[in-house]
DNA sequence: CTTGAAGTGCAACCATCGGTTGCATCTCAA
DNA sequence: TTGAGATGCAACCGATGGTTGCACTTCAAG
Protein backbone atom coordinates (compact mmCIF):
# COMPACT_ATOMS: atom_id res chain seq x y z
CA UNK A 1 0.00 0.00 0.00
CA UNK A 2 2.70 2.61 1.02
CA UNK A 3 4.42 1.63 -1.60
CA UNK A 4 2.37 2.41 -4.65
CA UNK A 5 3.96 5.85 -5.17
CA UNK A 6 4.85 8.64 -7.90
CA UNK A 7 8.46 6.80 -8.00
CA UNK A 8 9.84 9.43 -10.23
CA UNK A 9 8.86 12.04 -7.68
CA UNK A 10 10.59 10.01 -4.94
CA UNK A 11 13.49 9.56 -6.90
CA UNK A 12 14.02 12.51 -8.21
CA UNK A 13 14.00 14.38 -4.37
CA UNK A 14 16.20 11.16 -3.59
CA UNK A 15 19.48 12.51 -4.52
CA UNK A 16 21.37 14.54 -2.51
CA UNK A 17 22.58 17.12 -4.48
CA UNK A 18 19.38 17.87 -6.00
CA UNK A 19 17.80 18.09 -2.87
CA UNK A 20 20.74 20.89 -2.35
CA UNK A 21 19.73 22.65 -5.64
CA UNK A 22 16.19 22.59 -4.57
CA UNK A 23 17.15 24.25 -0.79
CA UNK A 24 18.99 26.98 -3.45
CA UNK A 25 16.74 27.36 -5.70
CA UNK A 26 13.95 27.71 -2.91
CA UNK A 27 16.25 30.79 -0.78
CA UNK A 28 17.58 32.27 -3.92
CA UNK A 29 14.11 32.43 -5.73
CA UNK A 30 15.68 30.46 -8.66
CA UNK A 31 18.72 30.43 -10.65
CA UNK A 32 20.59 29.10 -13.56
CA UNK A 33 22.81 26.33 -14.04
CA UNK A 34 26.10 28.46 -13.72
CA UNK A 35 24.79 30.42 -10.40
CA UNK A 36 23.89 26.89 -8.76
CA UNK A 37 27.25 25.05 -9.90
CA UNK A 38 29.11 27.63 -8.50
CA UNK A 39 27.83 26.97 -4.92
CA UNK A 40 27.90 23.00 -5.50
CA UNK A 41 31.04 20.94 -5.28
CA UNK A 42 30.10 20.24 -9.04
CA UNK A 43 30.34 21.23 -11.80
CA UNK A 44 27.71 23.33 -14.41
CA UNK A 45 26.98 20.09 -16.73
CA UNK A 46 26.31 17.70 -13.67
CA UNK A 47 23.82 20.56 -12.48
CA UNK A 48 22.72 20.64 -16.20
CA UNK A 49 21.79 17.27 -16.13
CA UNK A 50 20.31 17.17 -12.45
CA UNK A 51 17.98 20.61 -13.80
CA UNK A 52 17.26 18.38 -17.07
CA UNK A 53 15.56 15.72 -14.01
CA UNK A 54 13.91 18.51 -12.21
CA UNK A 55 12.12 19.37 -15.09
CA UNK A 56 11.09 16.06 -16.47
CA UNK A 57 8.89 15.36 -13.42
CA UNK A 58 8.11 18.51 -12.61
CA UNK A 59 10.13 19.95 -9.80
CA UNK A 60 11.48 23.08 -11.80
CA UNK A 61 10.19 25.09 -14.58
CA UNK A 62 12.45 26.65 -16.83
CA UNK A 63 12.37 30.31 -18.17
CA UNK A 64 14.69 31.06 -21.48
CA UNK A 65 15.87 34.83 -21.16
CA UNK A 66 19.09 36.15 -23.33
CA UNK A 67 21.66 33.69 -23.35
CA UNK A 68 20.54 32.33 -20.00
CA UNK A 69 17.62 29.75 -18.95
CA UNK A 70 16.72 30.54 -15.60
CA UNK A 71 14.84 28.02 -13.67
CA UNK A 72 12.29 28.48 -11.10
CA UNK A 73 10.68 25.75 -8.14
CA UNK A 74 7.28 24.84 -9.22
CA UNK A 75 5.96 25.30 -5.94
CA UNK A 76 3.16 22.65 -6.41
CA UNK A 77 4.99 19.97 -7.07
CA UNK A 78 7.12 20.03 -4.48
CA UNK A 79 4.79 20.15 -2.17
CA UNK A 80 3.19 16.76 -3.70
CA UNK A 81 6.68 15.51 -2.99
CA UNK A 82 6.65 16.33 0.28
CA UNK A 83 3.10 15.05 1.42
CA UNK A 84 5.43 11.96 -1.05
CA UNK A 85 7.87 12.16 1.94
CA UNK A 86 5.41 12.62 5.15
CA UNK A 87 3.03 10.14 4.05
CA UNK A 88 5.92 7.19 3.70
CA UNK A 89 7.12 8.93 7.15
CA UNK A 90 3.75 8.34 8.84
CA UNK A 91 2.70 4.68 7.14
CA UNK A 92 6.30 3.25 9.09
CA UNK A 93 5.10 5.06 12.04
CA UNK A 94 1.95 3.68 12.11
CA UNK A 95 3.51 0.11 11.47
CA UNK A 96 5.80 1.36 14.54
CA UNK A 97 3.22 1.93 16.64
CA UNK A 98 1.19 -1.13 15.93
CA UNK A 99 4.28 -3.20 16.25
CA UNK A 100 5.50 -1.84 19.45
CA UNK A 101 1.84 -2.39 21.23
CA UNK A 102 1.33 -6.30 19.79
CA UNK A 103 4.11 -6.43 21.80
CA UNK A 104 3.46 -5.07 24.92
CA UNK A 105 0.09 -7.50 24.55
CA UNK A 106 2.85 -10.58 23.63
CA UNK A 107 4.35 -9.15 27.40
CA UNK A 108 1.33 -9.09 29.25
CA UNK A 109 0.35 -12.99 27.95
CA UNK A 110 4.02 -14.19 28.64
CA UNK A 111 3.93 -12.79 32.02
CA UNK A 112 0.35 -14.38 32.45
CA UNK A 113 1.12 -17.60 31.71
CA UNK A 114 4.52 -17.27 33.41
CA UNK A 115 2.83 -16.92 36.76
CA UNK A 116 -0.26 -18.69 36.28
CA UNK A 117 -0.58 -22.35 34.73
CA UNK A 118 2.66 -23.51 34.82
CA UNK A 119 2.02 -27.58 33.96
CA UNK A 120 4.01 -29.01 31.12
CA UNK B 1 20.90 23.69 6.40
CA UNK B 2 18.13 21.06 5.63
CA UNK B 3 20.51 19.00 3.90
CA UNK B 4 23.26 17.87 6.48
CA UNK B 5 21.39 14.86 6.80
CA UNK B 6 22.76 11.15 7.48
CA UNK B 7 23.07 10.79 3.46
CA UNK B 8 23.70 7.30 3.91
CA UNK B 9 20.58 6.59 6.26
CA UNK B 10 18.49 8.48 3.71
CA UNK B 11 19.56 6.66 0.22
CA UNK B 12 19.13 3.67 2.09
CA UNK B 13 15.48 4.19 1.92
CA UNK B 14 15.85 6.24 -0.66
CA UNK B 15 15.56 2.82 -3.45
CA UNK B 16 12.23 2.07 -4.00
CA UNK B 17 12.94 -2.15 -3.71
CA UNK B 18 14.51 -1.07 -0.59
CA UNK B 19 11.42 0.23 1.09
CA UNK B 20 9.25 -1.92 -0.22
CA UNK B 21 11.34 -4.69 1.46
CA UNK B 22 10.97 -2.73 4.50
CA UNK B 23 7.24 -2.43 4.24
CA UNK B 24 7.58 -6.47 3.47
CA UNK B 25 9.62 -7.39 6.66
CA UNK B 26 7.31 -4.57 8.83
CA UNK B 27 3.97 -6.44 7.67
CA UNK B 28 5.53 -9.53 7.93
CA UNK B 29 7.50 -9.42 10.89
CA UNK B 30 10.80 -10.73 9.43
CA UNK B 31 11.81 -12.50 6.72
CA UNK B 32 14.92 -13.97 4.54
CA UNK B 33 16.16 -13.33 1.28
CA UNK B 34 14.44 -16.07 -0.62
CA UNK B 35 11.02 -15.66 1.15
CA UNK B 36 11.27 -11.66 0.03
CA UNK B 37 12.23 -12.41 -3.32
CA UNK B 38 9.21 -14.29 -3.71
CA UNK B 39 7.06 -11.26 -2.75
CA UNK B 40 9.15 -8.91 -5.35
CA UNK B 41 10.00 -8.60 -8.67
CA UNK B 42 13.69 -9.02 -7.86
CA UNK B 43 15.85 -12.19 -8.10
CA UNK B 44 17.33 -13.24 -4.23
CA UNK B 45 20.39 -11.95 -5.12
CA UNK B 46 19.30 -8.73 -5.78
CA UNK B 47 17.35 -8.42 -2.03
CA UNK B 48 20.25 -10.13 -0.59
CA UNK B 49 22.45 -6.96 -2.05
CA UNK B 50 19.92 -4.71 -0.43
CA UNK B 51 19.60 -6.52 2.45
CA UNK B 52 23.38 -5.62 3.06
CA UNK B 53 22.95 -2.14 2.49
CA UNK B 54 20.08 -1.81 5.00
CA UNK B 55 22.21 -4.25 8.03
CA UNK B 56 25.18 -1.81 6.77
CA UNK B 57 23.38 1.04 7.72
CA UNK B 58 21.56 -0.53 11.12
CA UNK B 59 17.89 -0.42 9.45
CA UNK B 60 17.99 -4.47 9.55
CA UNK B 61 19.27 -6.65 12.31
CA UNK B 62 20.09 -10.34 11.06
CA UNK B 63 19.83 -13.53 13.09
CA UNK B 64 21.74 -16.54 11.65
CA UNK B 65 19.44 -19.83 12.43
CA UNK B 66 20.56 -22.96 10.60
CA UNK B 67 20.65 -22.67 6.81
CA UNK B 68 18.28 -19.41 6.80
CA UNK B 69 19.73 -15.86 7.25
CA UNK B 70 16.29 -14.43 9.34
CA UNK B 71 16.41 -10.48 8.90
CA UNK B 72 14.38 -7.92 11.24
CA UNK B 73 14.19 -3.85 11.12
CA UNK B 74 15.97 -2.27 13.90
CA UNK B 75 12.41 -0.21 14.85
CA UNK B 76 14.61 2.32 16.67
CA UNK B 77 17.12 2.73 13.65
CA UNK B 78 13.60 2.87 10.69
CA UNK B 79 12.68 5.92 13.27
CA UNK B 80 15.30 7.52 12.83
CA UNK B 81 15.25 7.47 9.35
CA UNK B 82 11.79 8.95 9.09
CA UNK B 83 12.57 11.98 11.60
CA UNK B 84 14.93 12.28 8.72
CA UNK B 85 11.95 12.10 6.24
CA UNK B 86 9.56 14.50 8.01
CA UNK B 87 12.73 16.90 8.89
CA UNK B 88 13.25 17.60 5.31
CA UNK B 89 9.29 17.54 4.60
CA UNK B 90 8.79 20.01 7.01
CA UNK B 91 12.00 22.39 6.34
CA UNK B 92 10.60 22.67 2.52
CA UNK B 93 6.86 23.02 3.63
CA UNK B 94 8.08 26.10 6.03
CA UNK B 95 10.03 27.39 2.94
CA UNK B 96 7.05 27.30 0.72
CA UNK B 97 4.80 29.18 3.37
CA UNK B 98 7.60 32.07 3.72
CA UNK B 99 7.71 32.05 0.18
CA UNK B 100 3.74 32.63 -0.19
CA UNK B 101 3.78 35.19 2.71
CA UNK B 102 6.65 37.47 0.93
CA UNK B 103 4.72 37.10 -2.42
CA UNK B 104 2.12 38.69 -0.97
CA UNK B 105 3.92 40.70 0.64
CA UNK B 106 5.38 42.27 -2.71
CA UNK B 107 1.47 42.08 -4.29
CA UNK B 108 0.66 43.90 -1.46
CA UNK B 109 3.77 46.53 -2.49
CA UNK B 110 2.68 47.15 -5.47
CA UNK B 111 -0.56 47.57 -5.12
CA UNK B 112 0.32 50.68 -2.75
CA UNK B 113 2.80 52.13 -5.10
CA UNK B 114 0.07 51.55 -8.49
CA UNK B 115 -3.00 53.38 -6.40
CA UNK B 116 -0.74 55.65 -3.98
CA UNK B 117 2.40 58.17 -4.57
CA UNK B 118 3.82 57.71 -7.99
CA UNK B 119 6.26 60.16 -8.96
CA UNK B 120 8.94 58.78 -10.16
C1' DC C 1 25.51 -42.85 5.65
C1' DT C 2 24.13 -40.99 1.41
C1' DT C 3 21.52 -38.20 -1.24
C1' DG C 4 19.05 -34.37 -2.56
C1' DA C 5 16.60 -30.22 -1.99
C1' DA C 6 16.52 -25.73 0.34
C1' DG C 7 19.03 -21.59 1.58
C1' DT C 8 23.19 -18.89 1.02
C1' DG C 9 27.36 -16.85 -0.82
C1' DC C 10 30.51 -15.48 -4.47
C1' DA C 11 31.85 -13.87 -9.12
C1' DA C 12 31.21 -12.21 -13.61
C1' DC C 13 28.59 -9.49 -16.41
C1' DC C 14 25.30 -5.62 -18.08
C1' DA C 15 22.60 -1.11 -17.96
C1' DT C 16 21.86 3.04 -15.74
C1' DC C 17 23.28 7.08 -13.35
C1' DG C 18 26.00 10.75 -11.21
C1' DG C 19 30.03 12.95 -12.35
C1' DT C 20 33.87 14.55 -15.17
C1' DT C 21 36.45 16.70 -19.31
C1' DG C 22 36.52 18.65 -23.92
C1' DC C 23 34.59 21.08 -27.53
C1' DA C 24 31.01 23.42 -30.33
C1' DT C 25 27.33 26.86 -30.23
C1' DC C 26 24.78 30.93 -29.16
C1' DT C 27 24.31 35.69 -27.37
C1' DC C 28 25.34 40.03 -25.49
C1' DA C 29 28.45 43.97 -25.23
C1' DA C 30 32.59 46.51 -26.27
C1' DT D 1 33.85 42.07 -35.31
C1' DT D 2 35.47 40.11 -31.66
C1' DG D 3 35.56 38.16 -27.26
C1' DA D 4 33.68 36.72 -22.93
C1' DG D 5 29.75 34.52 -20.69
C1' DA D 6 26.17 30.82 -20.70
C1' DT D 7 24.65 26.84 -22.66
C1' DG D 8 24.50 22.20 -25.15
C1' DC D 9 26.41 17.86 -26.76
C1' DA D 10 29.38 13.75 -26.61
C1' DA D 11 32.65 10.63 -24.80
C1' DC D 12 34.32 8.64 -20.90
C1' DC D 13 34.66 6.75 -15.86
C1' DG D 14 33.14 4.65 -11.32
C1' DA D 15 29.37 3.14 -8.42
C1' DT D 16 25.15 0.75 -8.16
C1' DG D 17 20.92 -2.08 -9.03
C1' DG D 18 20.05 -6.04 -11.51
C1' DT D 19 20.92 -10.49 -13.74
C1' DT D 20 22.86 -15.43 -14.47
C1' DG D 21 25.77 -19.30 -13.14
C1' DC D 22 28.03 -22.07 -9.92
C1' DA D 23 29.93 -23.67 -5.47
C1' DC D 24 28.99 -24.30 -0.57
C1' DT D 25 26.39 -25.43 3.79
C1' DT D 26 22.56 -27.66 6.19
C1' DC D 27 18.53 -30.17 7.14
C1' DA D 28 15.75 -34.26 6.29
C1' DA D 29 14.52 -38.41 4.08
C1' DG D 30 15.84 -42.83 2.19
Amino acid sequence: MSAAIDDDLWSAVGDPTRRRMLDLLLSDGGGTATTLSERLPVTRQAVAKHLGVLDRVGLVHVTPAGRERRYEVDEAQLARAVAQLTAVGTTWDARLQRIKRIAERIQRGTAERETGSDQS
